[in-house]
DNA sequence: TGACATATATGTTATTGACATGTATATTTC
DNA sequence: GAAATATACATGTCAATAACATATATGTCA
């Protein structure tokens, strides 16, 4: 790799989950649907459906997310995702844990500047 | 797990890295010295040693830090690194990713918050 | 009818970091 | 001077995560 070309790319553990509980804040909805909230708040073009449905499964089985399927609407049988009040108290804790991170990044990039003025 | 007690850590995926280059840009050093800034810089109590050699080995392959023994100071010998010009470079690019990242979960806060003010 | 979008789902794999362990020497304490 | 502890470097193992590939079925449009 040639210098200065590497691929460093400072990506938030897990930021996926915490993403789809703001997703799923804004009002219950399908796995296909929260996919595009999903990717909005992340910031990028699109994310993997194959684990974006996992998570939802597993947020399932941990009582983070309830679901039901929906037959009435048109088109494609869909499951619909909502927030438990567990979910909104994860979300809490999520957001707690992403200000100290943010400052933790903060603190590093303060440091740095310090004897690297621009 | 009961409601509101996961573990939700947001930890920035491989920070020790950047972390680490910091701390060499703070002048050559051995390792276990540097487990002690780079403890400094993150702001934990301590960091994993074993991680940490290995991380050095992986970066002088890479041409990141250089590194040779010494076995004129007194006690134990050491052997100490130094960045290089291309782990200058590579710490210039963590600083741009890093900033990056602190404007993502700043979004994600602002979003957060948008919704929800205290 | 063939292509593409919608919708959900599982399998596989490399990377990462936590934890445990191993080796050796130096220093302190009793 | 023996034992405990600190310094210093190093490898082994494993679970969690996320990237990538693949599978399935239906709806829409040309």
């Amino acid at each position: 790799m040639a210098p200065g070309e590497w691929e460093v790319t400072a990506r938030v553990e897990r930021f996926v989950e915490p993403a789809l509980l703001l997703a799923l804040r804004g009002g219950r909805s399908h796995g296909y649907e929260l996919a595009e909230r999903l990717a909005e708040v992340i910031g990028v073009e699109s994310v993997d459906y194959g684990n974006l449905y996992r998570l939802l499964r597993s947020l399932e089985q941990e009582g983070i997310v309830s679901s039901e399927w929906d037959d009435q609407s048109e088109g494609h049988s869909k499951r619909e995702y909502e927030l438990t009040d567990s979910g909104e108290l994860l979300l809490e804790a999520w957001v707690e844990s992403l200000r100290q991170a943010d400052e933790r990044i903060a603190a590093f990039l303060r440091r740095y500047d310090e004897r690297n003025p621009t």
